[in-house]
RNA sequence: AGGACUAUAGCUCAGUUGGUUAGAGCGCUACCUUGACAUGGUAGAGGUCCCCAGUUCGAGCCUGGGUAGUCCUACCA
C-alpha cells in the first residue's frame, strides 16, 4: 500500500466493478426502499446542490441496501422543455440559424441531436459521485414509455374535466414567446417611476389624475376606479373621462379593490395587461383590449402612432406626449416589484391567451390532508407549514407551452374550433366518426415540463401498466430534494399520485439546504463563486479554474473581478480531495434545515480523514498478514483491556450511527463515525496494541488476541462508514476482510453492522478512562514543562483506592509506553512525598519527581492555575448546595452527583494545596 | 403585509426530554521526524451562547419582547 492515499485510481475501478457486476440492482430482500432520484436536466451539468443531495440518497441507498432491504434508487433525466429549447436555440443562432427557418420536426431533431451529444455529462458526474443508480433502468421523462404515461393522464384527466381549456391572463414571456406558470415568475425590487397623468373629464370641468408605473398600458385603458366610499370622487361615479392619446372615452367606475391612499386614489383600469385589472374588468363587464403583440410591441388596436413600437419605447412616447398636451402632473422615483421570467430574464407581460389549465384546487384537497394525517411527513417538518400555505390558495396551474420541445399536447381542433383529445388523430376520427372530409389540426403547443416530472414516481416504474415494479417499490421511500421545488415539483407530485393512484408517491420528503459560497453566497454563474465537485474531486489549476469561471457570461464585463476574487481565494488552484472526502463533507455539513456554507477547509481535514484511515488500515495490515489472527476457532484467544474494549466501542458507534441515519442527520453519523475512528480507534486503540504486539514476552494467546481484535473491529468499521465513504472502505475492506474471517465480492453487499450488546464491557471503559486520565495528566506535565517527549522518567503514584492499585498492577506497561515512563512505582500513603509536579485523576495523585527535571516556577504557574479553576468551581457548587429550594426540588440524583462532586473537588483543592505548599517551600 | 429560519470560539458548525467545568473541525501557540500516518503526534490558548425581561431550585435550550441577517408567499395602480 501507498504510503498516502490516492483516490482518482481506486475510485474509477471500483464504480466500474460495482456497475459491471450488477450490484447497484434491487437484489430482493423482504422489505423494499426504493428512492426516485430528482431527475437533472438530461443536457445539464452537476452543480454543488446535486453533489449534496445525490451524497445523501446514496448514503440511504447503500445503508439499506446493506441492511437487506430490496432496495432501487431509480434514474433518470429530465428534458427540461424551456432550458433546453434555449440552449440549442442559442447554439443554431450563432450559426445565423433561426428555428423557425428550420421548422419544427428539424429543430426537434437538432435538440436529440444535442441530447445524445452532451447527455452523458450529468450521468458520468453522477457515477463520478460514487452514486449506487441502477443504471439498467435508466428513464427519460421523453422516452415512449414515459410519454404514453404522460399522454394517458392528459386524456384523462381532461375526460374528468381537470384540465380545461381557456382563455385569460397569463404571465407572458416575450422574449421566449410562450406562457409561464406563476413559479416561474421571479419578482424583484427595482427603482422605476410613478406617472401621474390628468384624465380631463368628459364635458369639459376638470380632469380625473391617475398614477401609474406602466404608462404604455393607458392604450389599453377600459375604466377609471375609485374607491366606492371615497368622497373626493363619490360624485363622479358613472360619469365618463377622455383618453388622452387615444379617440375614445371611458367610465369611472367604483371597485373596492382601489386603495384610497395610494397615489391618487385613483386607478386606470387596464384589463388586458394586469392581474388586478383584469378582475375589476369582469366584475364590470369592460372591454378587454389587448394592445400587445406577442412581443409586447404595440399592436393595431393601439392608435396608430404607437403601433409596432417595443413596450419601453412605448412607454417614453406616451410620456413624451402626454406632457405635451400638459396632461403629466408629476413623476415620482417609485420602488416596485417587476416580475421577469426566470429563464429569459425579460419582464413577464400579463397577456391573454388560450392556455391549457390543471384545476389545482380539486386535486389539492387530498394533497394537503395526505400531509396533515401524516401519510407523507416532511423533515424538517416546518416546510409542512410552507407546504399547506401554498396548497390553500393554489390556483390553477397553466400547463401549456408555447415551445416545441416537449410532450405535445394531444388535443385536435376542428375548422369550427370544437376540441377533440385523444391519443391520435386516428383514434379520433374513430371515436367521433370523423369522416376525412373534416380537417383536424393538432395543437401547437407542449406541456410543462413539471406536468411529466409529477408523474415520475410512477411513471418510471411503467404505468399506466400495472407492473411488478410498480407494485414492490411504489409508494417509494423518500423523497430527498430542495426546499425551492417544494411548489414546482414536490407538491404537484403528491396531488397527481393521490388522484391517479389513489396512493401516496413517497412516505418522506427530506428537504435538504442551499449549498453556499464559503461567505454565504448563493453559487452562481454570473457571481463567478461556481464550484464544480468534480473539480474538487479531482483538483484544478487554478488557471483552468479561472477561465472556467469567465467563460461563456451573460455579462462579459465582470470577467475581470471574478478572476481576481478566484486568485485570492483559491491561490493554488483546488487539491484533488477524492470523491469520498467531498461525500465526507457533505455529510458533515448536512444538518436539518439551514443553508450550507462550503467551507474548503472542511474538505481538506476530511481529506486528512481519508489518509488516516488509510494508515491505520496500513498499520492493521503490516501486522496481521501473515500472522495468526485467530481465525482458527479453536485457537485460544486472550483479550487485552484495550481490546475488550475497543470491541464494545465500535458497537456503541454502530448504535449511534443507526440512530443519526433514522433521523437523516448524516451530521451526527459522520461525527460519530469520526470520532470513533481517529479519537478512539488510532489515537488510542492502535496504540494500545503495540506493548503487546512489540512485546516479545507476550504470550501467543494474547498476541492472537490483539491482532484478532485490530483486524476484526476495522472491518466492522469499514462497513459502518462504507455508505459515507463508498471507495476507501472497498479498498482496504477487500485486503481485510479475509484476515477477518469475511468472505464476499463487495463490502456494498456485506450486511451493516448492527449493535452487538454482547461485545459492550463496562467494566473495560471504566479501566481505559483511568488509564486515559493518567496518561494525560503525565503527559500534561510533560507538555507544560517541556520535558522532551524522548526523555523517560520516572513517576510515583499516591493515596487511591483498591481499584487504582488493581489498574496500576494490570496496566504498568501500558503506562510505561504511552506516557514513555522509566519508572513507576507505588508510594505508602505514610511516606512524605518527594519534590514533584502533580497530576490528579480522581483520588489519584500522579508525581512526576522533580529533580533535574521541573522548572519551580513553571510548577507553580501550572498549579496555580489548576487551584484557581477548582475554587471558581467549587464556589459555584457551595451556592447551589447551600440553596435550600435546590435540595428541595432538584431530583435527588442530581444533589446526590452534585454533593458527589463537591467532595471530590474538595479533595483535589487540598491535594493540589498542599504540593503548593511543598513547591513553594523549597 | 404575513410566515419561516438563523444568531454559540478568529472561521465553518454540533449541542438530545432544561441538570457536571458549553463541544468538534479548521486556524492559532509551543514542542516533536518515535518502527501506520508531518495529509502526522503531544500539550495549550481562545466563549458576555445577539440583547432585555419572564418562568424555574436551575436556562445556550422554555415563554414574551427587541436587534441583526437570510429566505418564502402575497401585494403595491
Amino acid at each position: 500500500m501507498d504510503k498516502t492515499f490516492q483516490p482518482a485510481d481506486i475510485e474509477t475501478r471500483w464504480y466500474k466493478e460495482w456497475e459491471e457486476n450488477g450490484y447497484f440492482a434491487p437484489q430482493g430482500g423482504e422489505k423494499a426502499y426504493s428512492i426516485m432520484i430528482p431527475p437533472p436536466n438530461v443536457t445539464g451539468s452537476l452543480h454543488m446542490g446535486h453533489g449534496f443531495q445525490e451524497a445523501i440518497m446514496d448514503a440511504l441507498i447503500r445503508y439499506h441496501r446493506m441492511l437487506g432491504d430490496n432496495t432501487l434508487w431509480q434514474v433518470g433525466t429530465d428534458h427540461a422543455g424551456i432550458a433546453t429549447q434555449m440552449v440549442v436555440e442559442r447554439q443554431l443562432e450563432a450559426q445565423g440559424i433561426s428555428r423557425h427557418e428550420l421548422g419544427r420536426e428539424k429543430f426537434i431533431d437538432k435538440v436529440w441531436e444535442w441530447k445524445e451529444e452532451s447527455g452523458g455529462t450529468i450521468t458520468r458526474q453522477l457515477r463520478r459521485l460514487g452514486s449506487s443508480l441502477d443504471w439498467s433502468r435508466e428513464r427519460f421523462t421523453m422516452d415512449p414509455g414515459l410519454s404514453a404515461a404522460v399522454q394517458e393522464v392528459f386524456i384523462r384527466l381532461h375526460r374528468e374535466g381537470l384540465i380545461y381549456r381557456g382563455q385569460r391572463l397569463v404571465n407572458w414571456d416575450p422574449a421566449l414567446h410562450t406562457a409561464i406558470s406563476d413559479l416561474e415568475v421571479i419578482a424583484e425590487e427595482e427603482q422605476g417611476h410613478l406617472w401621474h397623468f390628468n384624465y380631463p373629464l368628459l364635458g369639459g370641468e376638470g380632469h380625473l389624475t391617475v398614477a401609474t408605473t406602466r404608462p404604455e398600458t393607458m392604450l389599453g385603458d377600459s375604466a377609471i376606479a375609485v374607491h366606492p366610499e371615497d368622497e373626493r370622487y363619490a360624485h363622479l361615479i358613472g360619469r365618463r373621462v377622455q383618453l388622452p392619446l387615444c379617440d375614445r372615452d371611458i367610465p369611472v367606475i367604483a371597485d373596492e379593490y382601489v386603495d384610497r391612499e395610494f397615489g391618487t386614489g385613483c386607478v386606470k383600469i387596464t384589463p388586458a395587461h394586469d392581474f388586478n385589472d383584469y378582475e375589476v374588468g369582469r366584475r364590470h363587464g369592460l372591454p378587454m383590449i389587448n394592445i400587445f403583440n406577442d412581443d409586447a410591441a404595440i399592436n393595431d388596436s393601439a392608435p396608430q402612432a404607437y403601433r409596432g413600437l417595443d413596450r419601453f419605447e412605448a412607454r417614453k412616447r406616451v410620456v413624451a406626449d402626454l406632457a405635451a398636451l400638459g396632461l403629466l402632473d408629476k413623476v415620482q422615483a417609485h420602488t416596485l416589484k417587476v416580475p421577469r421570467g426566470d429563464r429569459s430574464g425579460v419582464v413577464i407581460e400579463p397577456y391573454l391567451t388560450d392556455q391549457w389549465y390543471v384545476d389545482a384546487r380539486k386535486l389539492a384537497q387530498p394533497a394537503i390532508a395526505a400531509v396533515e394525517n401524516g401519510d407523507i411527513q416532511f423533515v424538517p417538518k416546518q416546510w409542512e407549514n410552507t407546504y399547506f400555505a401554498w396548497m390553500r390558495d393554489i390556483q390553477d396551474w397553466c400547463i401549456s407551452r408555447q415551445l416545441w420541445w416537449g410532450h405535445r399536447i394531444p388535443a385536435w381542433y376542428d375548422p369550427e374550433g370544437k376540441i377533440y383529445v385523444g391519443e391520435s388523430e386516428a383514434a379520433i376520427r374513430q371515436e367521433h366518426k370523423l369522416g376525412d372530409e373534416v380537417v383536424l389540426r393538432q395543437d401547437e403547443d407542449v406541456l410543462d415540463t413539471w406536468f411529466s416530472s409529477a408523474l415520475w414516481t410512477f411513471s418510471t416504474l411503467g404505468w399506466p401498466e400495472e407492473t411488478p415494479e410498480l407494485a414492490v417499490f411504489h409508494p417509494s421511500s423518500v423523497l430527498v430534494t430542495g426546499f425551492d421545488i417544494i411548489f414546482f415539483w414536490v407538491a404537484r407530485m403528491i396531488m397527481m399520485t393521490l388522484h391517479l393512484r389513489q396512493e401516496v408517491p413517497f412516505h418522506t420528503v427530506y428537504v435538504h439546504g442551499l449549498v453556499r459560497d464559503g461567505e454565504g453566497q448563493k453559487m452562481s454563474k454570473s457571481k463567478g463563486n461556481v464550484i464544480d465537485p468534480i473539480d474538487l474531486i479531482d483538483g484544478i489549476t487554478l488557471d483552468e479554474l479561472v477561465s472556467k469561471r469567465t467563460t461563456g457570461m451573460m455579462q462579459p464585463q465582470l470577467a475581470a473581478k471574478i478572476e481576481k476574487a478566484t486568485r485570492r481565494q483559491f491561490p493554488e488552484g483546488i487539491a484533488p480531495y477524492g470523491t469520498d472526502a467531498l461525500r465526507f463533507t457533505y455529510y458533515s455539513l448536512a444538518s436539518t434545515g439551514r443553508d450550507i456554507k462550503f467551507d474548503i477547509g472542511r474538505i481538506e481535514g476530511y481529506r486528512n480523514f481519508c489518509n488516516k484511515i488509510w494508515n491505520a488500515a496500513r498499520y492493521v495490515l503490516m501486522n496481521c498478514e501473515d500472522q495468526d489472527c485467530g481465525l482458527d476457532s479453536t485457537a485460544p484467544v486472550e483479550l487485552s483491556l484495550a481490546d475488550r474494549w475497543i470491541r464494545g466501542k465500535v458497537q456503541e458507534t454502530a448504535a449511534e450511527v443507526a440512530h443519526a441515519v433514522s433521523q437523516y442527520r448524516f451530521d451526527l453519523a459522520s461525527q460519530s463515525l469520526y470520532e470513533f475512528v481517529w479519537n478512539e480507534y488510532c489515537d488510542w486503540y492502535l496504540e494500545l496494541s503495540k506493548p503487546i504486539l512489540w512485546d516479545e514476552e507476550a504470550s501467543a494467546d494474547a498476541k492472537r488476541g490483539t491482532r484478532q481484535t485490530l483486524i476484526r473491529v476495522l472491518e466492522i468499521w469499514l462497513r459502518l462508514l462504507h455508505p459515507l465513504m463508498p471507495f476507501i472502505t472497498e479498498e482496504i475492506w477487500q485486503s481485510a476482510a479475509p484476515l477477518a474471517g469475511k468472505s464476499g465480492a463487495t463490502i456494498m453487499l456485506q450486511p451493516y453492522p448492527q449493535r452487538d450488546d454482547g461485545e459492550l464491557d463496562e467494566n473495560a471503559n471504566a479501566d481505559i478512562d483511568w488509564l486515559k486520565a493518567v496518561i494525560v495528566g503525565i503527559r500534561n506535565i510533560r507538555g507544560e514543562m517541556n520535558i522532551s517527549p524522548g526523555k523517560a522518567i520516572p513517576v510515583v503514584l499516591r493515596k487511591g483506592n483498591d481499584s487504582d492499585r488493581r489498574r496500576l498492577a494490570e496496566n504498568s506497561p501500558y503506562l510505561k509506553k504511552l506516557a514513555k515512563l522509566a519508572d513507576i512505582a507505588w508510594l505508602p500513603d505514610d511516606t512524605e512525598a518527594p519534590m514533584a509536579a502533580t497530576a490528579l485523576a480522581g483520588e489519584l495523585e500522579i508525581l512526576v519527581p522533580i529533580a533535574g527535571l521541573i522548572d519551580k516556577e513553571a510548577e507553580i504557574t501550572r498549579l496555580d492555575r489548576e487551584i484557581k479553576k477548582l475554587e471558581n468551581d467549587l464556589s459555584r457548587l457551595r451556592g447551589k448546595l447551600s440553596n435550600a429550594a435546590f435540595i428541595d426540588k432538584a431530583p435527588a440524583d442530581v444533589v446526590a452527583s452534585e454533593r458527589d462532586k463537591l467532595r471530590a473537588q474538595e479533595l483535589s483543592l487540598e491535594t493540589l494545596q498542599e504540593q503548593m505548599q511543598r513547591i513553594r517551600s523549597i
